[in-house]
DNA sequence: GTGATAGTTCGATCACGATCGAAACAACAC
DNA sequence: GTGTTGTTTCGATCGTGATCGAACTATCAC
């Protein structure tokens, strides 16, 4: 009966407390799972399937499916901005959460992520390619430029000459810990290779965990620096 | 299980129906007593009262009881922000009313918000005034300069000697419909007053819109070029 | 005082939507 | 291939909350 756009609807999503968590956790700006999200929010996985769909449909969040999973955030800042917003509201009223406790830690620095390097090893170094233009990102695509093809061979890193389509040389990859992207497909392979080759590091027995000695981790961070 | 602001119980106020359409009946900036607003809403008195009192509750709009009359608006321009803010991510992803009618070319074009000019004249004025330097914007903070403040009183702008934290002069707040910003605060109310009391343009009954004259509309572009 | 209008409280109803169990589907590991 | 894990679909349940009828209070007009 009255003009102007539904602000119900939306405010209906929000409304409810699972969905309201979810929002709330993918507010720090990280991607995260559908079964993260659904431990966030306290319910079991099929809920949390049946409100992202919603989410997604009214454009609240936006999804990137990667193997089996499907990493969700936040559609944009003004998305952001609408939550921020609404908390300013909720706060003056004095309505406040809990909180919960950390995880490992050492997953968090540096790990395998199936064949290439992750945590925060891997997107430091991921953004230090993309800073010198070494690495540039082309919408979903991600590509090696001609600099950052002689920077890595001259370093060490053994890359082949050209990239087929099925198996791309660069892919980014989002962090399990970071929530950043960081550095997948072949490129990413060769150069957990070299770290590991070189001795800069190594794998912890049985653990995702990779350890960096304290030579290599000078090493790495001379490198790429940002 | 999260920390942070409960926003999904304001989220879930106005996520209803009936209270959402109350909501932006007050979006006009003049007070509705219980019976408009039930009409308004299309629900009977006493679900309004209900309706109403959460709202208060949650200090969503504030009350101004004058004889066997309640008299409720929106509780401060913050709430308005919030609304105006939802109505921006509600029009994007096409949810708009089942009755989008004629009316709503006109209401880009200017309309009251709150208690101050918005749409395409609101924004058009705000861009005028920061490019000419008679507004600044410092972070989060929107301040007048001196020029801009001898400029609108020279107009005819009624200004407050001093400006209060409570009440700032200058605020921005966000349009849904140009998705830029507009000029809020006292300054946004005078000025919009100043519009009115001119005769350079008057409220459509009923409506949020706001109608130029030939004339006023001509002394606006004059004055706000860009 | 009586009557009329504005608003509220109470109680009961009723529908919508959140939730989970079970099972299917998809992508990986081996 | 088999087994495991992440995600989704279906179906059914169940609780919460919006809604209105009826009765009640408050203010005004006379």
């Amino acid at each position: 009966m009255k003009e102007g756009p539904n602000i119900a609807g939306i405010a209906a999503l929000i409304g409810d407390p699972a969905r309201a968590n979810m929002l709330q956790a993918l507010m720090t700006g990280v991607a995260l799972t559908a079964s993260e999200l659904a431990q966030e929010a306290g319910v079991t996985p099929q809920t949390s399937s049946f409100h992202l769909s919603r989410l997604a449909e009214a454009g609240l969040v936006s999804l990137r499916k990667q193997g089996r999973h499907k990493y969700y955030s936040l559609a944009d800042s003004d998305v952001a901005a609408l939550l921020e917003a609404m908390s300013g509201i909720a706060m003056r009223t004095g309505m406040t959460r809990v909180r919960t406790g950390p995880k490992e830690p050492a997953l968090r620095k540096a790990r395998v992520c199936y064949n290439h390097l992750a945590g925060e090893y891997g997107v430091q170094a991921y953004d230090s390619l993309l800073a010198r233009d070494f690495l540039v990102e082309d919408g979903e695509q991600l590509h090696l430029t001609g600099d950052g093809r002689s920077f890595l061979t001259e370093l060490g890193v053994v890359l082949p000459e050209k990239e087929t389509k099925r198996r791309p040389l660069c892919k980014s990859c989002l962090d399990w810990s970071a929530r950043r992207s960081h550095l997948a497909g072949i490129a990413g392979t060769s150069l957990l290779s070299f770290f590991l080759d070189q001795g800069w590091a190594k794998r912890v027995e049985g653990s995702r965990i990779i350890e960096f000695s304290r030579d290599g981790d000078s090493r790495f961070h001379a490198i790429f620096s940002l």
